[in-house]
RNA sequence: CGCGGGGUGGAGCAGCCAGGUAGCUCGUCGGGCUCAUAACCCGAAGGUCGCAGGUUCAAAUCCUGUCCCCGCAACCA
């Protein structure tokens, strides 16, 4: 049978901002296993592109002025100028404001509605603009938007549903059938405990009159889709699905051999995506893996805000491509977070690139060059030295292959790794100095066959992650064809005899600089930071500074009226862990009642009897069912480390 | 009892689902080598596998309880 195309997606990525770390992250793994697949021959179909509709495309696009569609026209070159940054070789590019695209979309819609699956209902509910979203009554805060704090409207309309309700045992049951469906397992874990609490029909529409930017549905005109429903449809899409979902070429493609996510797309993805296609009657993706975050050294989330986030273009600039690709897939174990630290990329470049494999490569052409006259020497008698390095490259090989089955791509560059100390080894047993010396040149020649083959088997191998620097290696092996010596390497029955022998080979630079520090351009980063040491190993991430913020007039701040106050009585706010109810004597007629969210630094009876500056013109506001009114000054940033403390009476004026 | 993840030598992790001498990478210490990018190789030290019970011939692994940490959510006025 001819073998159906393996065909990989990644999300499409929303327009609303700019690309950063995890697009580059999830983008980077799916093009390193579509590059392994074609190595091997296989026919790949690699999609990607963007997700164009909604409400905070609209948003953005207003917040620019320009129209959303001019918004994305600007927009997708930057992302589609990130993809070449990092060489991602996709075969489509999909925007979800495409003709072909909208096309299907408009069509599964309608298909979905001669077959009874969309129903009209009315709906009355708060509406969050900002959140783009509707609420409960119990779900808002203080009579507000609980994700953005901002007022909420009330509004009845009428929607359409998509009946995804009727999907959920079959859901169910499919995820049970098939353990490798959702990955890794605790993500599936978390998807059949959501269907435990019963699944609800999904709101497909959007009345125009409210956001009018996306797709039109096609048996109600009055309305455009929900921008998950018209972007999920872009792995179908992506295929050439005809408009009649009838049988054709599309079929060669789908359906999808991974389709990875992000792990807070989770829901959207493999309970919404999974169910409009049983509604289609459409085959299920093979796979849907939701990979980990890159978080802070410090453990908090990469965020602008927090000004933590991994330069990509700095680490590419002083380390290269190659390196970045490969510490993304080599340092996290996929499907886990992982701490990102600036030391742990050097540290990781240098152990694995500089040291062991750049440095083997160094070494064996080197001696090579210099003792054998720079040609690919014969492979002569083997011993058991070097069956054990055969049997190390197969199993380099295999390991690699295996932990790619289920993108397990840090097993699998570990498995290559390996080759790689075991020719350090076996350079350090067979000692090829000593047998230059000795005019042993029969053997040198052997061990350095044995070697260079090696570097052979690891560059072809990790061509996948790294094709600049291990095509240049096998380029200095005397190999023109890279994706040949890959095939060769992966279907040889002896993966160390593949060299031609008599080949010139070129010694050149080391293929791997090694940095003894973090390059400067990094340590400018943290320059503002005070350093106590070297920015050795385990010190405490610095944190670049926060964009400072806007400067305010001097009238602006003497509108903040401060007054000294003395805390009289502190006790537990009843509804909330992290908050204290203060009464605090400002030298006004009435103690003030202060909400603040102290509890977890300090215990009722630490703040009672202490001065404080309070805020005393602050607007008073619910928190948690509790007035406030005013705030207290406090010294520490995400974690309050302490009060302000003054040496002077209630109701003294602080300015 | 809001949901979820986790506590394994100095750091980061694997092992747990299918109990049976605690493994890997880095770091530390000692040694070796000198071809190589002050790289490489070998060896050693270092762990009561959070704590307490239970099951078992045998528990990091299974069960119960408990403490702590981290995400998310929420409650930093």
């Amino acid at each position: 049978m001819s073998a159906k195309t393996f065909y990989i997606t990644t999300p499409i990525y929303y327009v609303n901002g700019n690309p950063h770390i995890g697009h580059a992250y999830t983008t980077t793994a799916a093009d390193a296993i579509a590059r392994y697949r074609r190595l091997e021959g296989r026919s790949v179909f690699f999609l990607t592109g963007t997700d164009e509709h909604g409400q905070k495309v609209l948003e953005a696009a207003d917040k620019r002025g320009m129209t959303p569609k001019a918004h994305c026209d600007d927009m997708v070159p930057r992302w589609k100028s990130m993809m070449a940054d990092l060489q991602i070789e996709y075969d489509r590019f999909l925007r979800t404001t495409d003709d072909d695209h909208i096309a299907v979309v408009q069509s599964v819609l309608s298909r979905l509605y001669e077959r009874g699956c969309m129903y009209l209902d009315s709906y009355t509910g708060w509406y969050s603009t900002a959140a783009e979203r509707f609420w409960t009554e119990k779900d808002l805060i203080d009579g507000k938007c609980p994700d953005s704090g901002q007022p909420v409207v009330e509004i009845t309309e009428e929607n359409w549903f998509f009946k995804m309700s009727a999907y959920g045992d079959q859901l169910r049951a499919h995820i049970l059938e098939n353990p490798g469906f959702i990955q890794p397992e605790s993500r599936r874990n978390e998807v059949l405990g959501f269907l435990d609490k019963g699944l609800g029909d999904l709101c497909i529409s959007r009345p125009k009159s409210r956001m009018g930017w996306g797709i039109e549905i096609p048996f109600a005109k009055d309305y455009v889709t929900y921008v998950w429903f018209d972007a999920l449809l872009n792995y179908l899409t992506g295929t050439g699905y005809p408009v009649d979902g009838a049988d054709g070429e599309w079929q060669h493609t789908w359906p999808p051999d991974f389709q990875l996510l992000g792990k807070d797309i989770l829901t959207t993805h493999a309970v919404y995506w999974i169910t409009m296609l049983l509604a289609l009657d459409v085959p299920l993706p093979k796979t849907l893996f939701a990979h980990g975050w890159w978080v802070s050294g410090d453990g908090e989330k990469m965020s602008k805000s927090l000004g933590n986030t991994i330069e990509v273009d700095t680490l590419k600039s002083e380390y290269g491509l190659d390196a970045v690709r490969y510490f993304l897939l080599r340092e996290i174990a996929f499907g886990a977070d992982a701490r990102f630290t600036y030391e742990g990329f050097n540290q990781r470049y240098n152990d694995d690139l500089a040291n062991d494999f750049g440095n083997l490569a160094h070494r064996g052409l080197s001696m090579t060059t210099n003792w054998l006259g720079g040609r690919i020497p014969p492979l002569g008698e083997r011993t058991e030295a070097e069956e054990g390095l055969v049997q190390a490259a197969r199993d380099a090989i295999d390991g690699l292959h295996t932990a790619l089955e289920t993108l397990q791509y840090h097993k699998g560059l570990e498995a290559v790794n390996a080759l790689v100390r075991a020719a350090n080894g076996y350079i350090e047993q067979t000692q090829p100095w000593a047998l230059n010396k000795a005019g042993n040149t029969a053997r040198l020649q052997t061990v350095k066959r044995h070697v260079l083959e090696v570097c052979h088997v690891a560059a072809a191998l990790q061509l996948f992650v790294m094709p600049n620097k291990c095509a240049e290696l096998l380029g200095k092996l005397g190999v023109d064809d890279a994706t040949a010596a890959f095939r060769a390497v992966r279907t040889a029955s002896d993966p160390l005899a593949l060299l031609v022998e008599g080949t010139p080979i070129t010694l050149g630079d080391p293929l791997f600089p090694r940095f003894r520090e973090l390059p400067a351009s990094i340590q400018a980063m943290f320059a503002s930071e005070p350093e106590p040491k070297k920015p050795a190993k385990k010190e405490k991430k610095a944190k670049s500074a926060p964009p400072p913020p806007a400067e305010i007039e001097f009238t602006d701040f003497q509108k903040v009226q401060l007054k000294v106050g003395r805390v009289q009585s502190a006790e537990p706010h009843p509804d909330a862990d992290r908050l204290l109810v203060l009464k605090v004597d400002v030298g006004e007629a009435a103690p003030r009642q202060i909400v603040a969210g102290i509890a977890s630094k300090f215990a009722p009876a630490d703040v009672v009897g202490r001065t404080v500056v309070v805020v005393a013109n602050l607007k008073p506001a619910m928190l948690r069912g509790v007035e406030s009114q005013g705030m207290l000054l406090a010294a520490g940033g995400n974690a309050v480390v302490d009060l302000v403390s003054v040496g002077a009476e209630p109701g003294e004026v602080v300015r």
